[in-house]
RNA sequence: GGUCCCGUAGCUCAGUUGGAUAGAGCAACAGCCUUCUAAGCUGUGGGUCACAGGUUCGAAUCCUGUCGGGAUCACCA
């Protein structure tokens, strides 16, 4: 039961009474502001044309009204155009007891929607870097917030797996490579083809360079230096579908995809389907012919098949090249159409960095124009980029954030500093490491999930590592200790099961986190809706700090009142609850001690 | 130039449906370890919510315009 809607309705009764019917929408409830006294505030600004009334005198009319009309309200103050009521202490205990009972506290019924979440979709020419963290993080947890909300999920990851990008990576490895393996060499396979890239790009620049020496304009050069000429051939044997070439391939992607697995691995998320575009990138052909026929397409004297959305403001876009090999957006057109038929899909969401923003703009576009009613229910979850303190990265200036090597140093970190604090001392060699991983993994996606998916981001990492305050660890930290307390607690034998004794008193402080605990299911909901992950960080944050508040100066276990023990007990038990689960729905551990 | 996004404390960011005196953390300063974990807690200072209009009982939030920053407008993906 949510509180807002019990009060609502306990409020719509009452005007309803007073003044007759009004729409719900006129009825805001909300907390009550910490500076005054209450616990729900009922804003009866939007009722005064109902009422007739000052504000005053219809916040006091309503409140004297609802107060002896429920038993769940003791009292009521009115400031300005503001009833603040104050809730019943035995309402808290069982509003508590409802929380605490119930074990799907925070799941969304089953809705029998069918949603695809797809994220990731890396290029097989080189390594993860931030960006890819970004949204790797928020795709994993915006499925498990829909997920949580009782939707059925499906993750999936298109890999590109095809291309110039990695006949570059390719061309470099024959040239230059001398058989150099992820064994022969110790790298990792997605490192090892990402030197080849730059290897590449290297030679290619050179290329470039005494091109122009010799007079050949820039623009020239860069399409006729040798080594990008070969590439592109590369290309084309690979389309012929040419024994070698293809060997090359499998065998280099191969590499690059045990790479990859370990990094998934490490970040902590997964797939339900992997695409690879080299088996999709010839969808939506068959598509595109249909639209010639019906006229949303047409065809230019060079063959070459096109779109004409300049009378909704944008631009004219190619569907297929004048050799009848199609781009990028024939191929999403095609996929799209694939899984909405192939998993009767409610809806597909695209996570994808807001540079596509155009690209799914007209997606959405041509396949309305196509007559595809489930184009609304394509959603393409935008994210900013992030930036480092020094600008943005750029791969070939190698200011790139490697997302092996952050990881990596974020767990070290992570290590050293619980080393320093003296975490470890008590632990094994697999709990230190354990613990460390979740420590410095869980600084890294906080942060980096804390923040509006849609905002521009500075990744600074001197901040990234830092444990305290708004952080990860800070939350992981909470709940440890809330698992020690319950631990002391059962060592001493003490039993802290069963019902809330109804003659509990809670506090005010206790009074907030039970608020707090009750927000969480609707929490839930709105990330789901607005895909915000930084929503269940900012609940989480808050629930830690309003314990951390409270409980830090109360001897929980010592508590000489039985009655008031046990109520607290439950109470952290359920604070950690909530914590884990919250951190769940982020793809974060938590430690049973830190 | 067209389209889209962003602009909140020195820095990094919250701010759910338009609600009361704008919220954290970092950084600075002052306290708190014989009681459950000091990765913590308590307190102080810090704001023209880019700017200007508008909508209304009420605007950081909605609308219009201006300024600043970013993205994009390829027979690339």
């Amino acid at each position: 039961m949510n509180i807002e809607k019990f009060i609502q309705g306990l409020a719509s009764a009452s005007i309803e009474a007073l003044y007759g019917k009004v729409g719900d929408e006129l009825i805001q409830i909300q907390k009550t502001r910490k500076e005054f006294e209450g616990d729900y505030t009922l804003v009866v600004f939007p009722l005064l044309k109902t009422s007739r009334k000052s504000p005053e005198a219809t916040a006091t009319q309503i409140g004297e009204h609802m107060v002896s009309a429920s038993p769940a309200l003791s009292g009521f103050n009115v400031i300005k155009g503001f009833l603040n009521l104050t809730l019943d202490q035995k309402f808290w205990g069982e509003r508590f007891s409802d929380i605490a009972g119930d074990e799907k506290f925070g799941l969304g019924a089953p809705t029998g929607r069918t949603i695809m979440v797809e994220y990731s979709s890396p290029n097989t020419n080189k390594p993860l870097h931030l960006g890819h963290i970004r949204n790797n993080l928020l795709g994993y947890s915006v499925a498990s917030i829909l997920k949580a909300n009782g939707n059925n999920v499906i993750k999936a990851n298109l890999v590109n797996d095809r291309g110039i990008h990695i006949c570059k990576s390719m061309l470099a490895w024959k040239r230059f490579g001398n058989g150099e393996t992820p064994e022969s060499s110790g790298m990792k396979g997605d490192h090892l083809v990402g030197k080849y890239y730059v290897e590449f790009d290297k030679h290619y620049k050179s290329e470039i360079k005494q091109l122009t020496a010799q007079g050949i304009s820039e623009e020239e050069a860069k399409q006729c230096a040798p080594v990008m000429l070969e590439a592109q051939e590369m290309l084309r044997k690979w389309e012929a579908k040419d024994p070698e070439t293809i060997a090359l391939w499998k065998m280099m992607n191969g590499w690059v995809y045990e790479g990859f697995d370990k990094t998934y691995k490490d970040l902590g998320i997964s797939f339900d389907k992997v695409y690879y575009e080299s088996q999709t990138y010839l969808l939506g052909k068959n598509i595109v012919e249909e639209g010639l026929e019906k006229g949303v397409f047409y065809r230019r004297d060079d063959g070459s098949v096109w779109i004409d959305l300049t009378a909704d403001g944008l631009d004219e876009k190619l569907l297929l090249r004048s050799d009848g090999t199609s781009v990028y957006m024939t191929q999403d057109i095609g996929t799209a159409y694939q899984r909405f038929e192939q998993y009767n899909l409610d809806e597909l969401i695209y996570v994808v960095g807001n540079e596509q923003n155009y690209h799914f703009q007209v997606l959405k576009l041509i396949l309305k124009k196509l007559g595809y009613d489930w184009s609304d229910h394509i959603y393409h979850l935008s994210y900013g980029m992030v930036e480092l303190p020094e600008g943005k990265m750029k791969s070939r200036e190698g200011t790139v954030v490697d997302a092996d090597d952050l990881m990596d140093a974020m767990v070290a970190e992570a290590r050293q500093m619980s080393e320093e604090l003296g975490k470890l001392e008590d632990c094994s060699e697999e709990e230190a490491d354990a613990v460390s991983r979740m420590v410095g993994l869980g600084a890294l996606k906080y942060f980096i999930l804390k923040v509006d998916p849609k905002k521009t981001m500075l990744f600074d990492p001197r901040e990234s590592i830092d444990f305290n305050g708004n952080t990860g660890p800070f939350i992981q930290y909470t709940h440890a200790r809330i698992r020690s307390v319950l631990r002391k607690a059962d060592e001493a034998g003490i039993d802290y099961s069963g019902k809330i004794d109804p003659t509990v008193n809670f506090v005010q402080d206790e009074i907030e986190i039970i608020k707090q605990l009750s927000d969480y299911p609707d929490i839930v909901r709105t990330a789901g809706e607005t895909f915000s992950p930084s929503l269940i960080a900012s609940y989480v944050y808050d629930l830690a700090k309003l314990y951390n508040g409270y409980y830090h100066d109360h001897p929980i276990i010592r508590e000489e009142n039985q009655v008031v023990r046990i109520m607290r007990l439950q109470l952290c038990q359920q604070v950690a609850r909530m914590l884990k689960a919250g951190m769940g729905l982020l793809g974060i551990d938590v430690p049973e001690r830190m």
